[in-house]
DNA sequence: GTAAAGCCCTATGTATACATAGTTGACTAG
DNA sequence: CTAGTCAACTATGTATACATAGGGCTTTAC
């Protein structure tokens, strides 16, 4: 593997992950140096990061990394929403039923786990492996309509698509009655997709794409609120400069 | 201006014009010399193209312009069409009706000179101008619908598309009838996104994308079934190695 | 004390030199 | 005559060295 390829993928990884926040300088040298090799490398997995708008280079300041903010989420589903619904669409079209179907029961299993918790009111025991089994099986689906698409050109947009949205979704967290419900819905678009029902499929996915951003949003604006709130009653942390 | 952004805007230019053909080997060392510039600042242009998928670098043979056929197009109004479609309803959420308005009026007197071509069966003159024109007509309306869509995302995936169906499209001639008709599509979908009917909008674009693809795969079949006449009929030009 | 101008420094942009891997051609053996 | 292997060459991948432009800090003048 090229030098070019591992620091294309460490980085964008990085800023996907959220340990590179918006704003950071990538500088040359410095990330050359972390990275283990030499500035030409680096500065061509620059580009790409460049081109996937995950960076953006200042006239004379260097390469930053992009900013994304709660307001990135509406442009995002504007754009996820045609996509995943056409998606949807052409899998139920072209797609293996069995493939679908089996992830429709992976599911409707993780739905109910995510139900029994919801009921248990079990919010202090640590759940993070079981909401990261559940992120990993949304992204098989996720990959099996791609596949089952066979299109590199919707593919391609899809892929770049989620890239920013992974980064805006760090800015919210999910709760557990929301994952349950969001098992449901793609439940429902793989059982769909697994009839051959193209307009079926496309519909249960609106329906999965509009929930998820009415929870998002909804999210948002009480932490915003949160924010006001902490700004009414400031604690100064800090002594002024 | 760096020369790398020039190398990649020329090599970008070339390649959607046709110059540089699908397969066609760009030699790092070659280009290079060609375009003025040394090797470093070429390879990051490269490395962009390959991004945007104008360009596939294979192991050992180098980098190749990316192929394209006939096939492509459908892959493509795949993507394309729930893009514009949604691309047409947001425009007529957000955008300026005077803008649109005026694009209506324009691409009205576009098609009553497209039209009086037609009448006249006037293919003998040469009217690359006037088809130049009307090409133009239209990316300004692409323009303005990215203007008032104001959706960096969106707008990035459409440009990505664009570039690839510029390509695709080159296989097949648009005929004087089917550019009228393309003329009154457009005005209608100026139209509806003028009196702020997203719903309309998003149909019009609908209507006009579906006449456009079902138009280039006639012109393609037209084309393939000469290519079989031609192949039955075989007139070797070039002599046998 | 503040603002403006100039200088220095740092980071990017480009070129070139070097290492390496892959491919192609030739030569030899069967 | 054909197939396989080896060697050489060419093109890519990487590193480093150099030029330049822009920014920040300091200094000076008002």
């Amino acid at each position: 593997m090229r030098a070019s390829d591992r620091a294309y993928d460490t980085l964008r990884q990085e800023i996907l992950d959220g340990v590179l926040t918006p704003g950071t300088l990538l500088g040359e040298v410095d990330q050359a140096e972390r990275l283990g090799l030499s500035r030409t490398p680096l500065r061509e997995a620059l580009s790409r990061l460049i081109a996937d708008g995950l960076a953006d280079q200042t006239k004379g300041r260097g390469t930053l990394v992009s900013s994304i903010s709660a307001a990135d989420v509406d442009l995002l589903f504007e754009l996820r929403l045609p996509l995943e619904v056409q998606s949807a669409r052409l899998a139920a079209e072209r797609g293996d039923p069995r493939r679908f179907s089996a992830l429709a029961e992976r599911f409707s299993a993780a739905e109910k786990i995510l139900r029994s918790r919801e009921r248990q009111r079990d919010h202090t025991q640590d759940h993070a492996e079981e909401d990261e089994h559940y992120y990993a099986l949304t992204e098989e689906l996720d990959e099996a309509v791609s596949d089952a698409v066979a299109n590199p050109y919707l593919s391609h947009s899809l892929r770049s698509m989620r890239a920013h949205l992974v980064r805006a979704r760090r800015l919210a967290q999910h709760e557990p009655e929301r994952l349950a419900a969001s098992a449901r819905e793609h439940r429902e678009v793989c059982t769909a997709i697994a009839s051959g029902d193209a307009e079926t499929a496309g519909a249960a996915m609106l329906i999965h794409l509009r929930r998820s951003l009415a929870y998002i949003t909804a999210q948002h604006e009480t932490a915003q609120s949160a924010q006001q709130h902490r700004s009414l009653t400031p604690n100064r942390e800090e002594p002024p400069a």
